[in-house]
DNA sequence: CAGACGTGGGA
DNA sequence: TTCCCAAGTCT
């Protein structure tokens, strides 16, 4: 039988609301999510409406959700609220300490605005007397002002932690809401439009259930390719079900082509078989992570002379380039790399910042206790099993 | 507004 | 293999 009902979840006043609400809270019932660890009491029980929830435990797993799955988060939030149980733990580490417990995780801009926020919660509090005065804003304002807290984080970590009314509208939202009204235009184009569908929607009394079985149906039912719209509870009420074919929506634009680059990267040993490192820039690519140095690879030229070329320039260093240790490419969101890497022997020079925050001679053993970026870990591993034979 | 910003998993 | 893309934010 063909959908009766049609797109009007905007147009149409409370009535198609209400059922959408309630078909939707029904089905999460039986088949959300219901296991996710910062979304029940430190008993394992779930929280009733209205109940608080930790904010802290939340504010950190919204944080890293942010273009990040669920099953890859995990893991993380649990090393992570180990590591720093609470704000004041937060407030109080070193950025080396974080980003240890993110490296990995990507996006690390998150971790450093995630420590600053919190640095910035503590210092707001007033000197004192109240030692367990409430540093944790109620408004969307508040939240917005803390670094890496948009609109959709702060909705997510108001209504999850407090169970407040705000809207969402992340990438799962955005491809449920296009589909049940068979949106034409890209959902980045029209961002206020699917704002307003998203908090038309929300169930005022029950802004936490709703919001999060909004993210469980496109997480695992209204999903990207392949929507299982035999098990969804809005197919009578789907625009793009009706019209025959879901997964044309969300409309999407073309996106720009990626460039591809070589770089030249030195394993540099010394004679005693320390290894050199480098701090990475606090802004920007891998933000204040550690790497073996190196550079792009210009035309025309030989691999081992940019290996060369870039030692010198940017440690003011003097090497000899010998064999290959590895080659590898890596993938980022906006360009891929070729890293090939050949170890080489130290010749002269004092190793200088000159591109990066900091250099440093390390022993191969101690490379482990420093946060350093994926595709550097496997150079890692690479060089120890040069080392071990 | 368009581009920067990571990584691992799935088809 | 290659491509897509996932619980976005900042500039």
């Amino acid at each position: 039988m063909p959908p009766r009902t049609p797109p009007t979840a905007t147009a149409s006043p409370s009535g198609a609301e209400a059922e959408l609400r309630s078909s939707l809270l029904d089905w999460w019932e039986s088949h959300g999510r219901h296991d996710i660890p910062w979304k029940r009491h430190p008993d394992g029980s779930r929280p009733g409406p209205g109940e608080p929830l930790d904010p802290f435990g939340v504010w950190v797993a919204e944080v890293m959700l942010q273009q990040t799955q669920l099953a890859v988060v995990l893991p993380y939030w649990h090393r992570w609220m180990a590591a720093f149980p609470d704000l004041r733990t937060l407030a109080a580490a070193s950025e080396h300490d974080v980003l240890m417990v993110w490296q990995g995780l990507g996006y690390y801009a998150r971790a450093r605005r995630l420590h600053g926020g919190a640095q910035r919660l503590v210092d707001g509090e007033p000197p004192a007397p109240s030692a367990d005065r409430d540093p944790w804003p109620r408004t969307l304002e508040g939240w917005m002002a803390l670094p890496g807290i948009g609109r959709s984080t702060g909705g997510s970590i108001l209504s999850s932690a407090f169970d407040r009314p705000f809207a969402i509208l992340d990438g799962n939202v955005q491809r449920v809401l296009a589909r049940l009204v068979a949106h034409p235009v890209a959902p980045k184009r029209q961002l206020p439009h699917f704002w307003r569908l998203s908090e038309t929607l929300l169930d005022p009394q029950r802004p936490r259930a709703f919001n999060q079985a909004l993210m469980d149906l496109g997480a695992g039912v209204c999903t990207p390719r392949q929507p299982a719209c035999g098990a969804c509870p809005w197919q009578p009420h789907c625009a793009a079900y009706a019209a025959g074919d879901p997964g044309r929506f969300p409309v999407k634009d073309t996106p720009p082509p990626v460039p591809f680059q070589v770089i030249g990267v030195g394993v540099v040993l010394d004679a005693e078989g320390r290894v050199l490192i480098d701090q990475r820039l606090p802004e920007g690519l891998l933000g204040g992570l550690w790497e073996f140095p190196g550079g792009k690879q210009e035309p025309g030229e030989a691999i081992e002379a940019t290996i060369r070329r870039e030692l010198r320039e940017e440690l003011a260093i003097e090497v000899t380039v010998g064999e290959e240790l590895i080659t590898l490419e890596h993938a980022y969101s906006h360009k891929r790399l070729r890293f090939v890497v050949h170890l080489c022997r130290w010749l002269a020079g004092e190793p200088q910042p000159l591109a990066s925050q900091e250099v440093r001679w390390v022993a191969p053993q101690e490379l482990s206790s420093y946060p350093f970026p994926a595709a550097n870990a496997r150079i890692i591993a690479a060089l120890q099993a040069r080392l071990a034979a």
